[in-house]
DNA sequence: GCCGTTTTCGGCCCGACTGTTTTCAGTCG
């Protein structure tokens, strides 16, 4: 059973205990097991087998005794009882704006309300307002959630692609307006997580109302709510949220590091603050023993002031980086200026939009000192493959172009064929410089399978890196049924290298497998997948993406120069 | 339900907003 399961079951469990009205804690245990469990970067099954699943932060006894009753059964005693209680339905009830699990519990126990239909027939027939606490205003909110197509499902994020380009713009539109101080954007989005919910943008100024004023006439917004002193809520033309939120300049420290999160960031540096009697909010951190409450205008003097290094906001999802702060063994986090080279791209010769040329010259101008063209291989299946006479014409034409100060490595990305050989014959991988191979056919083998598919790939000699070794589309297709545990340590044993890649629907290995990979000894690379020129600049995301994984430039091969390179990898060793 | 050089019991972040409340519970981030 795949974490992601078993830590969905746990947050069912969680709404269950809530809806039923357990203590608040237990409820919040849970939902904190089914965090650590979804990011456990190992398998958490396995883990349970060997009887250390309790390692995990969050998880106890009673936790590991459903783990395994889930694993042995199929589901977790308790929470079948609960159900027979509290309809499931009524988790769905809780996701409408407004309605919490004791007011979703009121309208079953009143109304004998089991659903989302049930729930919009009574609205509509005006029997809420009978229930104690509800109102016709309750009521009115209801009707309007469900006419504006809540469900009952959870909300689709949007990916992080999406909505940065539109808050790197509206911060930019901010700082010039003369009344700014300062204008940062906060949030997921400044945490580069894989989606963002909404945009959080916090700013400083010398006329706040002027600025908030200033917002809401940015040509990018579409509808915008009372702008005054203390910021604007606005909606984009394509209904992303944007909050502005404007504080003295005084307190910007203390406002942007609130709203930067994550939650999860933000309470536990809470909680051990108060340890130390300590209280931090967005207004400032109190001190209980000088009575003085103190604000600060940059991140870097709250950290301080908590006696931690700053933290960057990639690291900011309480994985461990508070203790790490703590004890100043925070990681040197790779930087853009790291990369030296990109080793995954596409030209017209398969499915990129850009010659070989082309790419050479915008791979150039990004300062790198190596590419490698990598098309996909003959049985690709989404047209334009590349049969092997065709991939060696590219070879004499990449070795006879002078692209002066950028070497040009003749690569391929080359399908696992379903039983895990290769697309190409040998005779033809052993005059490519780089081989990326990767899974594009076949997604729904079996897990031992489709592990062991990877696996023999990987024993290839020619077999350079694994590209995106997940097969997961954010927020449109699962990963494929893949044991990652034994990936990274294929990896490490035959020493390929696991892919970053930064096409912003892959992000693939994801933030959590990239750190336990770099934490088992395995070597990441770092590639933009490009299909066409600007494309390049999609190293951006894989970045992100290594940065929340904590690496630093000693884990990512790609940080050296080629011979180097060339040096470490599994033909050169 | 979890956790621990202040604790193996007694704590568990902080504040804003909403609506239905005569003083606050529930929800949200």
């Amino acid at each position: 059973m795949r974490n992601a399961e078993i830590a969905d079951a746990f947050d069912e469990l969680a709404s269950l205990y809530e809806l039923d009205g357990a203590v608040v804690y237990r409820v919040v245990a849970y939902r904190n097991a089914a965090k650590a469990i979804r990011e456990a970067g190992v398998s958490v099954a396995e883990l349970t087998r060997q009887g250390r699943v309790t390692d995990l932060a969050g998880v106890g006894k009673t936790i590991e005794e459903k783990i395994h009753a889930l694993l042995d059964t199929g589901s977790i005693p308790s929470a079948d009882k609960l159900k027979a209680r509290v309809p499931a339905g009524l988790i769905e009830i809780t996701r409408i704006p407004g309605l919490g699990p004791k007011r979703a519990r009121a309208l079953y126990e009143r109304l004998g309300i089991r659903s989302i239909a049930d729930l919009h027939t009574a609205a509509e027939e005006g029997r809420l307002k009978d229930v104690a606490g509800f109102g016709e205003k309750a009521e009115e909110n209801v009707l309007a959630a469900l006419a504006a197509g809540a469900d009952g499902r959870p909300k689709a994020r949007l990916l992080l692609s999406k909505a940065l380009p539109v808050g790197e713009q509206l911060v930019r539109a901010l700082r010039e307006h003369p009344a700014a101080i300062r204008v940062e954007l906060a949030g997921s989005a400044r945490r580069l997580a894989d989606t963002v919910k909404d945009l959080d943008i916090v700013a400083s100024a010398s006329d706040p109302k002027a600025l908030a004023e200033a917002f809401a006439k940015l040509p990018e917004l579409d509808t915008v709510s009372s702008p005054g002193e203390a910021g604007a809520r606005a909606t984009t033309h394509s209904g992303l949220q944007v909050d502005l939120r404007i504080v003295p300049a005084e307190a910007f420290g203390n406002l942007l590091q609130h709203f930067t999160g994550s939650g999860r960031h933000n309470e536990a540096l809470r909680t051990e603050a108060v340890r130390r009697g300590l209280h931090v909010s967005e207004y400032g951190i109190a001190d209980d023993e000088a009575g003085t409450t103190e604000a600060f205008a940059t991140e870097e003097e709250v950290y301080e002031r908590l006696g931690m290094q700053f933290i960057p906001p990639e690291l900011r999802e309480n994985r461990g980086e508070l203790e790490s702060a703590r004890r100043d063994e925070l990681p040197a986090l790779i930087e853009l200026s790291d990369l030296r080279g990109d080793l995954h791209m596409h030209t017209t010769l398969s499915d990129g939009r850009n010659t070989v040329e082309e790419m050479a010259a915008g791979a150039r101008e990004r300062g790198y000192g190596y590419i490698a063209i990598t098309d996909h291989s003959a049985s690709h299946g989404f047209g334009n493959d590349v049969q092997p006479d065709e991939l060696l014409r590219q070879l004499e034409q990449i070795r006879s172009l002078d692209l002066g100060g950028i070497r040009v490595l003749a690569g391929t990305e080359t399908n696992v064929l379903p039983d895990g050989s290769l697309d190409y014959e040998d005779a033809v991988l052993e005059q490519l410089d780089w081989v990326v191979a990767s899974l594009h056919t076949a997604f729904r083998l079996p897990e031992q399978d489709q592990t062991a598919r990877m696996l023999r790939a990987m024993e290839h000699p020619l077999v350079d890196a694994i590209g995106h070794p997940t097969g997961r589309l954010i927020e449109r297709r699962q990963p494929y049924e893949i044991d990652v545990d034994r990936v990274i340590a294929g990896a490490l044993e035959t020493g390929t290298f696991l892919e970053i890649n930064g096409n912003p629907d892959r992000r693939d290995l994801n933030d959590v497998y990239a750190r336990a990979a770099a934490e088992a000894g395995v070597m990441l690379v770092i590639d933009s997948d490009a299909h066409g020129l600007e494309r390049l600049a999609n190293i951006r995301y894989a970045l992100a993406t290594a940065r929340r994984a904590w690496l630093t430039r000693e884990h990512v091969a790609n940080t050296r120069p080629w011979p180097e390179l060339d040096g470490v990898r599994k033909r050169g060793r």
